[in-house]
DNA sequence: GATCAGGTTTGCA
DNA sequence: TGCAAACCTGAT
């Protein structure tokens, strides 16, 4: 099927903008997503026109809202006021990221995952964490292993955690599973807290500090007003702010002009 | 072999 | 309250 997409919408931008682990780009120039248990593969044709492998039905009530393509990021790039002029850089060096509507889950387990990791080590963990613990399905004749539900980790051993390169994370990750399970916690219900309860409750699980709570709450729960601070935006604050942080100018959308700048300085040069 | 990689926790001023 | 040091592991 062939789609049209008007909004800014660059996928290996997507890809490489650090919000997401699993995406590929695959040997015959597609890119293959997977949310839930859906896979997509999806190719640019040019003129914003793709062709994806997926049912109009799946396109509209799954991939559309999964890439937020009912949100106008065009839009948003032209709100940066000139004045901000590293940001203005970065958001026209950056076009084309979006912030994808990735499951709760998956992103709190894949960020606490994320510290002091390598991205090509983080992608790996979880790539093995899925193998071990998530479900074999199959789509259009591909097979592919879903992100491990609650109930599939709490199979693992804190042993077999390891196994999967997560090291110091290994009792992390297993605690946080059993707390879930043992409180039937559904992340998803968590959807309609406000930002700051949202903050404090993802803060009560073990290994997870104010960087990986902000990354679950933008990723996870669409946050945008979220900006991750980590080493690299760290960097951008100190070398291009002044040491002043530059998203109290956007308290709307701050977790996007982050993504831009995240991009911008890990990719520029 | 040392150092670093999208941090968090712990311990001690 | 603030600041190091320690922590698994793979890559450079």
């Amino acid at each position: 099927m062939i789609i049209t997409i008007h909004d800014d919408f660059n996928l290996q931008r997507i890809i490489d903008s650090g919000q997401c682990f699993r995406p590929v780009k695959i040997p015959d120039g597609r890119y293959r997503f997977i949310t839930g248990k859906h896979l997509l593969h999806i190719q640019e044709l040019g003129d914003g026109r793709y062709e994806v492998d997926c049912s109009r039905w799946n396109w509209k009530h799954t991939w559309k809202p999964y890439f937020d393509l009912n949100a106008s990021y065009a839009a948003i790039r032209r709100s940066i006021p000139d004045s901000d002029t590293y940001l203005t850089w970065a958001a026209e060096y950056s076009q084309g990221i979006r912030i994808l509507r990735q499951d709760p889950w998956e992103m709190l387990i894949t960020f606490i995952i994320s510290q002091r990791k390598s991205i090509p080590a983080i992608r790996s963990a979880v790539e093995m964490l899925c193998e071990k613990a998530g479900t074999l399905c199959e789509e259009g004749g591909e097979n592919f292993y879903t992100f491990p539900r609650p109930g599939e980790l709490a199979r693992l051993s804190e042993e077999d955690l390891r196994e999967c390169s997560l090291g110091y994370r290994a009792p992390y990750i297993y605690q946080t599973v059993k707390r879930v399970c043992r409180e039937k916690i559904h992340l998803s219900q968590w959807n309609s807290l406000p930002d700051e309860t949202l903050m404090e409750k993802l803060l009560e699980f073990p290994g997870v500090g104010i960087k990986v709570a902000n990354c679950t709450a933008l990723f996870g729960f669409h946050r945008i007003s979220r900006a991750p601070i980590d080493v690299w935006i760290e960097r951008v604050i100190r070398e291009h702010y002044g040491g002043r942080n530059p998203f109290v100018l956007y308290p709307e959308t701050a977790g996007i002009m982050q993504q831009y700048m995240f991009y911008y300085i890990r990719n520029e040069r």
